[in-house]
DNA sequence: AGAAAATGTGAGGACAAACTCACATACGGC
DNA sequence: GCCGTATGTGAGTTTGTCCTCACATTTTCT
């Protein structure tokens, strides 16, 4: 299935495909070339980004970046990718708890789980925001899973939720939960505890109407 | 004050400003290069907007389009400057029914006041959202006036509350707005209709928690 | 050591988008 | 009708960004 080799075999990205490191330098490059695109990401917003100053933050030619990621939305999906998973991850883990929880507890570890992840994967909004290009596509896909992971939550909390109620809920969840986001870059607000507090009053009322009301 | 005009002066729009259209055509055509700009803005945002595309949707050459705007930014810039215009003008009649009204009723005010401002506006969002370059600053602009005209709405409101304390409420109330602006774009869910039923219930539920409580 | 594979480099090609300009046309006042 | 001003036009210039490529350097394996 593979033709032979030229004389001088070149290794390189393919066109639709990241190439994986093989030795440990690479690894660490990719490590760094992820990090210095989270970074920007996050700082300029998908468009705004540029892959030389990627590369240049990275501490790497622009060569070397390209090495690995033949195009720049494949380093975005790269960096999707990455963050569904961890995403996946912290909401499972929310979802074993949340049956035990009071609606208090739900929404205080919705909102601090959340947090946490932004503070792990600063990129995350950026990429998740895209509104040109085939990555518009890509950013409502992973909105979509985000909506079907709190649902699922939702439901692990109150079973009697139908699959409506709890696709609304999560939606309106996950609006106040992007509110916050914004909260971490919009100014260094020194009120911007004062502003946390009452997002999470705000999804605590709500939960606990929508929710709750339940004995035992 | 003003030097001599060369041999053919030519009217062209300065470095910094809008020109002003003088003939009746001129204005036409001014309103229609700033509706095709603003509908071009709210599908792609404002970087991913070319100034091509603008000029054709309002069925100019792209020269007309830079004889009255003379970059991309003052564009936006008009917008903005007429969106604020009218922003203040709805927020400023809310503020007036505010005093006599229930919570309930604030929470429907601001969120149909809310959503029919940016039926009339469709470039809104994507103008307050710019992420990059000199824009990023007078988006940021824009929020704070925002944040400081609904927290002027909730002190009409409830005259006892604290600057800090509107301040904080407001900004929470803004971003759950912004959630319901989100809600237009993404994907045409059928179920938007019952998602803003939620995010309405919450506002409710957020102020009178924070607002009521009061009696008269 | 020597060869092969992986990784590293940065000038330059290709292209798209902002913006200019020399000239054409429409309109109003005389 | 005639002139001056406002408006209209689109090919061409400039600028910035994505991406390529021919070659250099480092690492692994024998």
């Amino acid at each position: 299935m593979r033709r032979k080799a030229a004389p001088k075999a070149v290794p390189r990205a393919t066109q639709d495909e990241a190439r994986t490191p093989q030795r440990e330098r690479g690894k660490q490059r990719v490590a760094a070339l992820l990090d210095a695109a989270a970074a920007i990401f996050a700082e300029k917003g998908y468009e705004a980004a540029t892959m030389a100053e990627i590369a240049a933050r990275a501490g790497a030619a622009i060569g070397s970046l390209y090495q690995f990621f033949p195009n720049k939305e494949l380093l975005a999906g790269t960096l999707r990718a990455q963050y569904g998973d961890a995403l996946y991850d912290d909401l499972a883990a929310l979802r074993e708890k949340a049956g035990a929880w009071t609606e208090e507890q739900l929404a205080e570890g919705l909102l601090s789980g959340w947090l946490d992840f932004l503070e792990r994967h600063p990129g995350f909004m950026a990429l998740v925001e895209a509104q040109a290009g085939l990555d518009a596509a890509r950013a409502a896909d992973v909105r979509a899973r985000m909506r079907q992971l709190i649902a699922g939550i939702l439901q692990a909390h109150a079973p009697h939720l139908s699959q409506q109620g709890a696709a609304s809920i999560a939606t309106a969840v996950l609006q106040t939960l992007k509110g916050a986001a914004a909260l971490r870059i919009e100014a260094e607000l020194p009120e911007r505890t004062a502003v946390l507090d009452q997002l999470r009053l705000m999804l605590q009322l709500y939960l606990k109407s929508q929710l709750g009301g339940k004995s035992r």
